[in-house]
DNA sequence: TTCGATTTGTTCGTATGTATT
DNA sequence: TAATACATACGAACAAATCGA
């Protein structure tokens, strides 16, 4: 037979060997198309490494600097003995990662805190269509269905951030306020499970306002006073925007935290 | 000879086979230790991979798998046919590392715009002694000599920033107006210069406030107007605070921008 | 409990390609 | 052109974790 262009076990086919690039980043883009098109979904294992190794006709030590990379990433999740996974991102560890918000503290512990897990309330679920703002965020064109939600989220009991959370009801199909309330885990994860949908980073841009009226009603505070505004805009693979988010956050007793530069 | 336990020409030593954990970290430990003492000094080049490989004793597999930890970190650079260096840190690319300031532009272009040089004037240069949120922030004791500075940031001619500046006058010695101002780079490329300090990352909280009467007047906004208020603990090798810095940003033009998770 | 099969993790060595000087 | 340095690719051997017979 020689060279078999597609292997239809696995999906995966032969890499040419003059392609652009390293042979290894050809493997990685090879792998991360897979899961992109749900041929492995979240949580799914894949072949062995040699399994795959083969399949790409690449070596072994090739393949595992493709995976290196997709783990990195958070695409992937290796496994010692078990194997290599679709990544899920559903831990709290990912909980957290888009979460950062905190009880007021200078530096005292030097920001390793167990934190605290948000009380969430869903204040309204509204079908609508996009406006200027949205349809830029979600590169969608504005007049298009959007669905629109309002959450609470309480930490001690206490209101503290009210979000707004806005996406394309193309993207989002079937959406319904009873799953969307009734979901067992974190949102980004019942976009995941719902909607094939993984949110791999998020963009923020955060500014000081004045609190308005809805605001003031919901988080409690007076309206005029100084509120914390996020705009979020999560991102999947090949950065398309998925979700807008905009986050009021009252921070008379607590602080948005953000950690720069790399390192695990 | 045999075994050499220390290399004086290069400052390393052999590593011992059955250390705590695998040889390759075993090895970034080594190359991290020679960093932050100040054997190799940023800018420097290492010497090369095959005779670093040697003079810890493993394999230039390991070497590489040691050093691909520390340049992702940003500890080291590699530069293909030329070396392996300290990283400088003081790149265009590492000013807006840590600055993070942009016009308003709610996602238009996706964040991938060209950022302005902001410009700096030093409104306060004092010596004084450290109140308690600073010696905690710090990691020294209240009442500790600190230096601080007040420096207001211009974007387009207008004033956008005000940053209070405190370090330890005791890991600073010999910290001059006259040489903070005149720096020819960034702030953290003198703290590298001129007191071997390198900056690596830095932890941040966020929160809105209204503006009071020294802010009003750096920044030239209403007294009580909403301003976003950013705490910085800037951290240098084994997360030491070495300075602590309260930046008021006036939002009304302007976002504070954060990308969350990983990713190249 | 023990053992063996499977899978990833680590280490080694070699050969060749590409960029720099 | 030649020497040097990092980049890529290959593959072998063994260690460590996992799981089920």
């Amino acid at each position: 037979m020689g060279v078999n262009p597609t292997n239809p076990v696995h999906g995966l086919k032969q890499l040419a060997t003059s392609g652009p690039g390293p042979l290894y980043r050809q493997a990685r883009l090879e792998l991360q198309r897979l899961v992109e098109s749900g041929r492995y979904a979240p949580g799914d294992a894949l072949p062995s490494e040699s399994v795959v190794a083969a399949a790409l006709g690449v070596s072994i030590g090739t393949l595992r600097k493709a995976v290196d990379e997709l783990v990195h990433e958070h695409v992937l999740v290796r496994r010692q003995g078990k194997g290599t996974f679709v990544a899920l991102l559903n831990d709290d560890r990912f909980l957290f990662q888009f979460f950062h918000v905190e009880p007021r503290d200078d530096f005292g512990e030097g920001g390793l805190r167990e934190r605290e897990d948000p009380q969430v309330e869903c204040v309204a679920f509204v079908r609508g269509r996009a406006d200027e703002a949205e349809a830029a965020a979600l590169r969608i064109r504005p007049g298009d269905g959007v669905v629109r939600v309002d959450n609470r989220l309480s930490l001690s009991g206490r209101p503290v951030v009210h979000d707004r959370i806005v996406v394309a009801a193309q993207t989002f199909k079937g959406l319904s306020e009873k799953r969307f309330t009734e979901r067992p885990g974190t949102i980004y994860n019942l976009y995941q499970t719902d909607h094939g949908i993984t949110v791999l980073r998020a963009r923020e841009r955060a500014r000081a306002t004045a609190a308005g009226r809805e605001t003031a009603r919901i988080l409690g505070v007076a309206i005029g006073r100084p509120v914390l505004e996020v705009h979020r805009v999560a991102l999947t693979f090949g950065d398309k925007p998925v979700e807008y988010r905009v986050s009021t956050i009252n921070t008379a007793n607590h602080d948005y935290v953000s950690l720069l530069s790399k390192r695990a």
